[in-house]
DNA sequence: TGTACATCAGTGAACGCGCGTTCACTGATGTAC
DNA sequence: TGTACATCAGTGAACGCGCGTTCACTGATGTAC
């Protein structure tokens, strides 16, 4: 019996739940210099010692972040390709444009889970193993459907790392760019709404085609 | 006359250049958080006000980097153009694995470059026209071997920007995962010395393969 | 050539600030008998 | 069912720290006459 009704099982519930939003809001909202243990602990309308009962330090709390980020970003990519049962090419640009869209409508957690000086105190990079697995996960849905496009004669024949690893560069370099301001460079018009999903879409099947088996 | 055999104009000699170089230095062995007035001050042997004569603040400083860096990286990528005079679709190759080397070169350069938020005191980013221009500069150099390949018949004519921008995401995708670390999903060999040259080269030419023109 | 003055780069003390972390504590919840 | 106790989440004061920036200053260099 016990937490019944609630789902507060203790004093004030899910503590640790809370402290990560309040994060990842912060970081949305403030950048990422501005999550700070303190006024993490503040937006959670708690004291700024109580996050030392869920996380052992601050890197704790981040790394937690970009675990929850890469969790996301896999479902995300495996819900694109879910949608998409029969065509392999077709497939693989949905898992390109999935992942650009993740980035944009999360450049808070995206930008923690691949900065891994953010988890260390003051020094250096610092990437756990359960980070590692966490990204792993990810790339590993691309690197399904590589694989799968080669079995269906339509993808060459190449190392599918190596494909997988062109592909994943293509689509993390143009979130990144976009997440920075640095297509501003360009003459691409940003009229429409979702001119970056248009974007997203031409950049990925225009590295698909690199990809394409062919038949000489 | 005056400043004749030394270059020390004035007191210590320019003490703006040794203090950008010693931020680079800085950036470089302690990461980007260690990159502050004091220490940077500290390492070029002066006192914590004395920058203030050269920079009005931080952010300056900071922004005369990126600067610094945009220009650096457009010299390397000309350079690779003017390396390969005959081969149109070489020199797009050569531009691609350049960019990567540059980024592997100098990582915190290149990360200064492109994280706005390292410019701005506290809170959201900001790239100011100098910076912009100074990467537009750089961003121009692919774009006119993109625009030569359409001219010769060897590249695709779809809108030069989109070309250019697929190109530069995937280069700029795959400097920016090698720094952060993340092909360590990938069972790509890191055996050999250079084999991050290899697969920049091998990247480069998969994206290029996309771009090109096809006879149908 | 020499002196008086202006200019400007660098100094060192001081400011206010918010940070991460520790610590003894309080008070609520759950458990044993 | 009731009481005694253990557990554990959250509190608030305190620590030491390094930061960015300001300020009156010092001292060296360059300039005018």
């Amino acid at each position: 019996m016990t937490r019944t009704t609630k789902e507060k099982p203790y004093h004030h519930g899910d503590l640790r739940a809370t402290l990560l939003a309040a994060a990842l809001t912060l970081a949305e909202k403030s950048g990422l210099q501005g999550v700070t243990l303190r006024e993490v602990a503040r937006q959670a309308g708690v004291s700024h010692a109580a996050p030392y009962h869920h996380f052992s330090d601050k890197g704790a709390l981040v790394e937690a972040l970009a675990i929850m980020g890469f969790e996301q970003l896999t479902a995300r990519l495996r819900a694109a390709v879910a949608m998409i049962p029969e065509d392999s090419e077709a497939r693989l640009t949905a898992v390109g444009v999935a992942y650009v869209h993740f980035a944009l409508e999360q450049p808070a957690a995206f930008r923690i889970m691949f900065r891994p000086e953010l988890r260390s105190n003051n020094e250096h990079a610092v990437t756990s193993a359960a980070i590692t697995a966490a990204g792993q996960q990810a790339y590993q849905v691309l690197r399904d459907e590589v694989v799968s496009g080669q079995k269906a004669g339509r993808i060459r024949s190449d190392p599918p790392d190596v494909l997988t690893l062109t592909a994943w560069s293509a689509m993390h370099g143009l979130a990144t760019l976009i997440i920075d301001g640095a297509p501003s460079w360009t003459t691409i018009e940003p009229g429409e709404a979702d001119y970056r999903t248009e974007v997203a879409a031409r950049v990925a099947a225009l590295v698909i085609e690199g990809l394409r088996a062919r038949p000489e």
